[in-house]
DNA sequence: TGAGTGCATCTTGTCTACAAAAAGTAGACT
DNA sequence: AGTCTACTTTTTGTAGACAAGATGCACTCA
């Protein structure tokens, strides 16, 4: 055990093993490890200060929900983004983010709101201070919350599939010199705002409109990639 | 079809570890084990012939899809079921089975087509046999099909975890003195082949029809049969 | 007698070492 | 000279043993 100094982020601590899993995910989220990348299994296991078989554990984990691909006798591999899977994204997006808004509408409770602005003030400062990585990973937080609050089992999976691509979509077109795009970002910040607000009050076709024109403020920045409408699904029977 | 009893294929093998996965699912998915049990580590190593890490790697990868759940120092559990994940379930399996019907009609090719069939073929026979655990086992492989020929990664997810409950729901509903259910699954059965046909002719339109007949059957037989019996699940806590 | 505490036991979590499979490389043969 | 093959190297997969945490029981003490 020489070299615990040489990681910045991890090499010792009481519970390693969950700062890999959240160290991961952020890398993850936020490209700094790319789509299709290679995670080498002895290298990750001496910068947490772990040994193989938890690492190993954490990797299975984190292809059951999306973030990395595994094959047999071959090594994990940072899910791949591709043309298609921006056009498929956008495809159902809408449908998940949806439905997950308005369940969100008609469960939360007081605590659940207070949860999502401390959230949101996260984010915002995030967006003020032109952190690119902390926009992208309190925005992520925060839907993932949203979806929380819909307390609903069956629409988690996919919505968590789509936040990873939405994280990393939302930094694979952030152009920093474009003034119109900070806009955005800002307007992006008071849709959220709003969201927040639609949900406290439970009403749930307020939110629906609302994060509708949220995810339509990310598919026009990158209109020029030709992405799709959604599909047109009703919630409920 | 192969009926995975007590051990019979355990202890050897040349992929004991793809056994390991393929049994465990199917036992859930048929109730062989039932919500809310522990698994025991040692015991499933014992059986398989194989060591608890990777036993332990299995466990990781069937809780990210939504069988079992891991709680840190305790044992896992098959994930439970409740009358409000009832509820969860017909509120969200619209949505999600129109979606994925909807986009496989859209994308099948010939061989999608008759992988489909095959499938298909396999379930009537376990229809008309009587074996209701093949009926399960294949209705679950018929329509995780159909949401792999949707080919859309975003969908996929959440139509998992949709299928391992509608799965088990369709074991804890069933009712083998009931004639009228037993025609009913019949006509599940044909729906399935008419599925196919919308499916193969890419009327999305028509397979929409069809896929939201097919749940409300599904709702129908839960209402009318098992609600009068005093909804006596005692599953999970 | 009841409640709290310490111990025994079992289960989960982790580590080191070994086995197997794939990839890359050098050599020999055609 | 090119290609096939055998070997070396590297990486993944597995095994068995050890450590840590949790549970249940018995025992002690008020």
């Amino acid at each position: 055990m020489a070299n615990n100094q040489s990681s910045p982020e991890a090499g010792v601590g009481p519970d390693r093993k969950a700062a890999l899993n959240h160290t991961l995910r952020h890398r993850i989220l936020t490209m700094q490890i790319a789509p299709g990348s290679v995670l080498d299994e002895v290298a990750l296991s001496e910068e947490f200060g772990l040994s193989r078989p938890p690492v190993r554990e954490a990797m299975r984990q984190l292809a059951g929900e999306g973030f990395i691909e595994l094959e047999a006798n071959r090594p994990a591999r940072v899910t791949s983004m591709s043309y298609q899977s921006l056009r498929d994204f956008f495809l159902i997006a809408p449908m998940i983010y949806v439905a997950a808004t308005r369940l969100a509408a008609e469960h939360a409770s007081k605590a659940d709101i207070a949860g999502l602005r401390e959230i949101q003030d996260s984010f915002r400062d995030a967006v003020h201070s032109n952190d690119v990585d902390g926009r992208v990973f309190y925005n992520d937080k925060f839907h993932l919350r949203v979806g929380e609050i819909a307390n609903n089992a069956y629409i988690l999976p996919s919505l968590r599939r789509l936040l990873i691509d939405h994280a990393r979509i939302g930094k694979i077109f952030y152009r920093p010199s474009n003034a119109r795009m900070l806009e955005e970002l800002h307007e992006a910040s008071r849709q959220h705002d709003e969201i927040i607000d639609a949900i406290a009050n439970h009403d749930a076709d307020r939110a629906e409109v609302l994060i509708r024109a949220h995810l339509d403020l990310s598919r026009k920045n990158m209109a020029m990639y030709a992405a799709p409408e959604g599909m047109a699904i009703s919630l409920g029977v």
